[in-house]
DNA sequence: GACTTTTAAATGTCAGACAAATGAAATTTT
DNA sequence: AAAATTTCATTTGTCTGACATTTAAAAGTC
């Protein structure tokens, strides 16, 4: 492993790439030890601290993790799927929050991908999975549940569903875009009536779900999308006319 | 901003938690200059390599830019859709090799997620997105194309018709599904014959779209989905039995 | 006024040191 | 001999202080 000491870019970021390429490439493998700083450093003719910010950054990716002590240092991290939901999570957060998507556009997107899944989700969804979304329909009925636990109870409602499809990499994909939704979804004030409404629609999925009825689950996502557009574009509409 | 100078983790991880939830939360805004590292190891009481640290950190994740010279310092990044495709793509490619998994799962989430994006697609695709799936399609028809250029064609066949849709955060949840599958899709050979079969395939989708008709549209793909599986499997079988 | 030079501020890098954690080896005790 | 304890070497985490490099603005020059 060599770097080029003089061309691009800073030195950290020129070691961090170059490790990576290794963990990409596979010539490092999963819980393989790095070299020690001290190795590193000498390997890569810069200082230790430089070293040091390249790892860094390795770890905020999760590609490493680092352990002090004796047998300690620096070793190839296996990517777990929670690893990479919570990393998928943070980036559609703030890709959102920060580019101001309209309620439309990530509303469109998570029900686009959702009913993508629910497909599969009725051939293969479990008595568990089942479970789990009668649970949270229940949970969603209870008076005095504060807005956030409303909306808290609709995203495990819906991870629920996703999980039935049975494949791992689609729970993933959507758990960014199911997610990130939580803060735009928040600003929504649910009354006891759209709660009705939505619990109403909830029942249709699980119930469509139970008799393993894919045409019935597509069609309660689609009333359930548009339901949730009217909520916030009434919500819109209040913002701009906050006296009346 | 202060930190706990001694309960659980890192310094420097905890500075970086301080930082990423003051822009999480809005504190700190897009393009607002953070103070420098100076003033920062002096608010949180630590030296500077260790302030670094904690920013290298965030620098990693792209929710900070930083920049040298005199009006030079530490930004608040905005997370660009391009940006956001580029950290999604290494986590799902990572996510894939590192955890074995099976070319069907990959296949079948990434066509599910595509299916999902056909719909929109033949509603709002441009004249533009038909010329490049036109010129791609055209592009893989050559011949002496390497099996590495032709599924880079085919990535950029299937981006055109995601980004179709007109939904930048289904085009961004979908880039990791497609250009993560280019590893595994680079372990299949295509022979000129499978090449004519997808050629076929594609120019079915490029028709659909362009009459407008998603059940073609979908129909086609679920078509491509089923020959690019047959065609993973052939792979495999030779390679259990190599030498009939 | 336009151009050049200087300067100050900031990040990037380096060197050397000490602290803290940690597992293994060495030692002592039972 | 086995178990418990201590020592010890290794490695990451952190600190201090310094120098190099970059950059834009201020000062100076024509």
């Amino acid at each position: 492993m060599k770097i080029d000491p003089k061309k691009p870019a800073d030195l950290s970021v020129q070691i961090a790439q170059s490790i990576r390429d290794a963990i990409i490439s596979g010539r490092l493998i999963v819980d393989e030890r790095l070299p020690s700083e001290a190795e590193l450093s000498d390997q890569f003719q810069v200082s230790r601290p430089t070293v040091r910010e390249a790892l860094k950054r390795l770890a905020a990716q999760s590609l490493i993790r680092t352990q002090r002590g004796a047998t300690g240092g620096a070793f190839v991290n296996r990517l777990s799927y929670q690893d990479a939901y919570s990393q998928q999570i943070t980036t559609s957060t703030l890709l959102l929050s920060m580019n101001a998507v309209s309620f439309e556009t990530a509303c469109e997107a998570r029900y686009s991908l959702e009913r993508a899944c629910a497909t599969l989700s009725a051939e293969r969804r479990t008595a568990d999975h089942l479970a789990t979304m009668r649970a949270e329909i229940f949970r969603q009925a209870q008076p005095g549940l504060t807005d956030e636990a409303f909306c808290a109870s609709d995203v495990t409602f819906h991870r629920a569903l996703v999980d039935g499809a049975g494949n791992p990499v689609l729970s993933y994909q959507l758990a960014g875009a199911v997610e990130a939704m939580q803060p735009l979804m928040n600003m929504i004030t649910f009354t006891a009536r759209s709660r009705e409404e939505i619990i109403v629609l909830h029942n249709q999925i699980a119930d469509a779900l139970d008799r393993r009825d894919a045409a019935a689950v597509d069609s309660a996502l689609v009333d359930l999308e548009a339901y949730t557009r009217k909520l916030a574009l009434d919500v819109a509409k209040q913002r701009r006319k906050p006296t009346e």
